[in-house]
RNA sequence: GGUCGAUUAGCUCAGCUGGUUAGAGCGCCACAUUGACAUUGUGGAGGUCACAGGUUCGAGUCCUGUAUCGACCACCA
């Protein structure tokens, strides 16, 4: 055994191996894209920068760096640009509870204060985020980073942003939005979740009308009672009637409305609107051009209109409502069980309050349009297909998204606001100060972009759009990996930005991953206490383990169970590849005086059934079935290789074909180790290494090319 | 209420364009220490592919319906 390297003599140690062949990558600049080849781009989702990866992470960084390494080894200029996400409203929240916590609270502190805070503690966990992405082996190009706050990030953004005004594809505007009074600031609709809640449902007399409402402490100023136009039970009152009735505070005057947004079967089939508070309410309101007024204030308390109830948070003041309605002798009767959806903030659970604000809104409708036809003319192929169609759906039925955010931590929306008419306009250059249509003053917009504003534009923004040389090279990108989930969050937004700014959809492909969940299948999360980390895995099996368990199996937009004997499974494959190595490694080292001959009829036959397993391994990966090809590799080193060709190699290697069978086990072992290298990169590298001395080729297995029949 | 998906071995899941006795990992049972590997090897038990129809020479694979589960969407106060 003199002859055999040191560390073949020990089994395979994934801690002292990964780090320092990361290190040899990375210093060779070998994550760079080179040559001139044709190129091959994938965007990385940027991953918060305020934490830590969750498995999710480390799925989509495998699926990435597979199809990057897959590509790069076939002579592609391949680049894979990492990124950091400042994670707006997200970053701001774990910030804020970090405030709490030490009795402080953001709406004591300035803003200039707050945000150089949140920076400060971003940029801290950046570094400890980026660590963990390379942990996993990702084989991005480091010196293209790009942070979501950086200064020609953020620049760009904002000359978006005028583009679109200038576009009229912008506007400010009055619009009820989802208000969360804890966080102070409006949400988009994916930002709140429906709650499954049982309320009592009140029902009231309000005039000869019996209402039904589950929000009794809203009704302070209901002055319109809506009906259906076909509803007989009513068809005595008319659209526009006026009524006197007395009510919670005295007596008022009512106005009959007729709608047939209205459900005759629901309660009475008799409703009051809140106009300000209620997005049905506000679209009653105005096909109508009634009257709104504000009931409650952004803190989530009631305004004078509620008399001697003002000031009184929302759930103080139901009870004292019911009171005054119970001593009026207006409450008809109470349902104790009504089961409702309500919509909540999707971080903290408060129910949202819907509140009339002036906002800057996206006219989604011309946009959407533009990316189904490109959907539809096929520029972009998802995976599954089955996505095509959630992406469509969500398209075709846009509501104008709301872009403003009352949070510090963002992108600042570069406008100027007039309070006195209420006009606003993108000032890039912070020089208008006076209003060009009533000559009032103007004022900054404090307000900062919702997070799906700039990544949206992520995939121009990353390449250095309008005119940096990779935008030219790079753009259109190849493919863009993300979760399911994000199919209509971010996906869409990036397909119209991608088409408005550069007239070129960003990505010709939308590979599209499932959840990670715990071993059976539930969701992880941190309050089931299921929530299984990385890096504890790595720790344990090895990034080449944890990887291969992220992937076979795996059919793209299907939910994955993870669970830690599978991980273990895939170590106890990397020990095998390992022992495989030992073998023919040594047994071509015991024997350096070996002359290459040709191949047995046999021998040749065994090659060309690798070859062909080489071949299918290609075509998965051609068409992303990465849980095929893993497992393929993974059956034929096992089962083919290690159980069948070295356990008869045992004899052969000792009769007249002993040649022709290293030359053999030594094509196989180099062909296998680089079709495994892009799923288990660490491992396949380090045998690589060992193999060198054999080879004539002696650079890194990162950059060897593909195998190919030809080249074995 | 709507959309999409799932239902295959004890568990978690593959099965790509329909084609011989339905696969993997883990688990289970019985043996085994031979030039790498006990993080192992050999062999084995275990499935009416949810149910009912249909298309076809042939269906786990395509079509229709039913049931159950799940995810997502939704202005029923």
């Amino acid at each position: 055994m003199a002859n055999v390297p040191d560390k073949l003599t020990k089994p395979y140690d994934p801690a002292q191996t990964e780090g320092r062949i990361y290190k040899e990558w990375e210093d060779g600049n070998h994550f760079a894209p080179q040559g001139k080849g044709e190129s091959f781009t994938i965007i990385m989702p940027p991953p918060n920068a305020n934490g830590d990866l969750h498995a999710g992470h480390a799925l989509f960084i495998t699926l990435e760096d597979i199809m990057t390494r897959y590509a790069r080894m076939q002579g592609k200029r391949a680049l894979w640009v990492p990124g950091a996400d400042h994670a707006g409203f997200e970053t701001q929240i774990v910030y804020e509870k970090k405030l709490e916590k030490e009795g402080r609270s953001r709406f004591k502190m300035s803003r200039e204060e707050l945000y150089q805070e949140i920076l400060a503690f971003t940029l801290e966990n950046k570094t400890n985020m980026e660590a963990q992405v390379r942990r996993l082996g990702a084989s991005c190009d480091w010196s293209r980073e790009k942070f979501t706050l950086d200064p020609e990030v953020v620049a760009e953004v904002g000359r978006t942003f005028k583009k679109m005004f200038d576009d009229d594809l912008i506007y400010r505007g009055e619009r009820i939005v989802n208000w969360c009074s804890k966080h102070g600031t409006s949400l988009s609709d994916v930002e709140t979740e429906f709650v499954e809640q049982v309320d009592p449902l009140y029902y009231l007399q309000y005039g000869p009308f019996v209402i039904a409402t589950t929000r009794p402490e809203t009704k302070f100023g209901d002055k319109y009672v809506v009906t259906h136009p076909d509803d007989e039970r009513y068809a005595n009152y008319t659209h526009g009637q006026q009524l006197e009735l007395e009510w919670i505070n005295g007596p008022i005057t009512a106005t009959v409305i007729k709608d047939d947004v209205i459900d005759m079967n629901f309660g009475t089939g008799v409703m009051t609107i809140t106009p300000w508070h209620d997005a049905t309410d506000f679209e009653i309101a105005k096909r109508h051009n009634l009257s709104k007024e504000q009931i409650i204030d952004e803190h989530g308390k009631l305004l004078p209109v509620a008399g001697d109830l003002a000031g009184l948070k929302i759930k103080e003041a139901r009870a004292k409502i019911m009171e005054k309605l119970q001593a009026k002798g207006l409450i008809v009767k109470v349902e104790d069980k009504y089961n409702h959806a309500v919509k909540t903030c999707y971080k903290c659970g408060t129910a949202i309050e819907p509140q009339i604000r002036d906002q800057w809104f996206v006219k989604m409708k011309p946009l959407a349009d533009q990316a189904v036809k490109a959907v539809n003319d096929c520029q972009i192929k998802f995976i599954p297909d089955n996505q095509r169609k959630i992406f469509l759906y969500w398209m075709e039925n846009t509501i104008d998204w709301n872009i403003s955010r009352q949070i510090v931590w963002g992108i600042p929306i570069p406008a100027k606001i007039c309070d006195a008419c209420r006009s606003g306009m993108p000032d890039l250059e912070n020089k208008i100060t006076t209003c060009p249509s009533c000559s009032g003053p103007m004022r900054t917009d404090t307000d900062t972009f919702d997070t799906w504003f700039s990544s949206g534009q992520w995939p121009q923004l990353v390449l250095g759009y309008p005119d940096h040389a990779d935008f030219k090279t790079f753009y259109p990108t190849s493919v863009m990996e993300t979760g399911h989930d994000l199919i209509f969050k971010w996906v869409p937004r990036m397909v119209i930005f991608g088409l408005y700014l550069t007239g070129q959809v960003p990505f010709h492909t939308v590979y599209l991953h499932g959840l990670v969940n715990d071993a059976k299948g539930q969701k992880m999360s941190k309050s089931k206490g299921n929530v299984v980390s990385p890096e504890e895995l790595i720790n344990e099996f090895g990034t080449d383990a944890l990887r291969m368990a992220l992937v076979v199996g795996n059919t793209p937009g299907t939910d994955l169970a993870l669970a830690r004997d599978k991980v273990k499974a895939y170590k106890h494959f990397a020990n095998k590849l390992w022992n495989v190595a030992r073998f023919i490694i040594t047994e071509l080292e015991q024997n350096k005086d070996w002359v290459k001959t040709d191949l047995t009829e046999i021998d040749h036959l065994l090659l060309k059934q690798f070859e062909a397993v080489i071949k299918e391994v290609t075509g998965d990966l051609e068409h992303y079935r990465f849980h095929l090809a893993a497992e393929k590799l993974y059956h034929y080193i096992w089962h083919e290789l290690a159980d069948v060709l070295i356990e008869e190699s045992k004899i052969i290697l000792k009769t007249d074909a002993a040649n022709s069978r290293r030359q053999l086990l030594f094509k196989i072992l180099d062909g296998s180790l680089r079709t495994l290298h892009p799923f288990m990169p660490f491992i396949t590298e380090e045998v690589w290494s060992l193999l060198t001395p054999h080879h004539s080729n002696h650079q890194l297995l990162i950059i060897t090319p593909w195998p190919l029949s030809s080249n074995l």
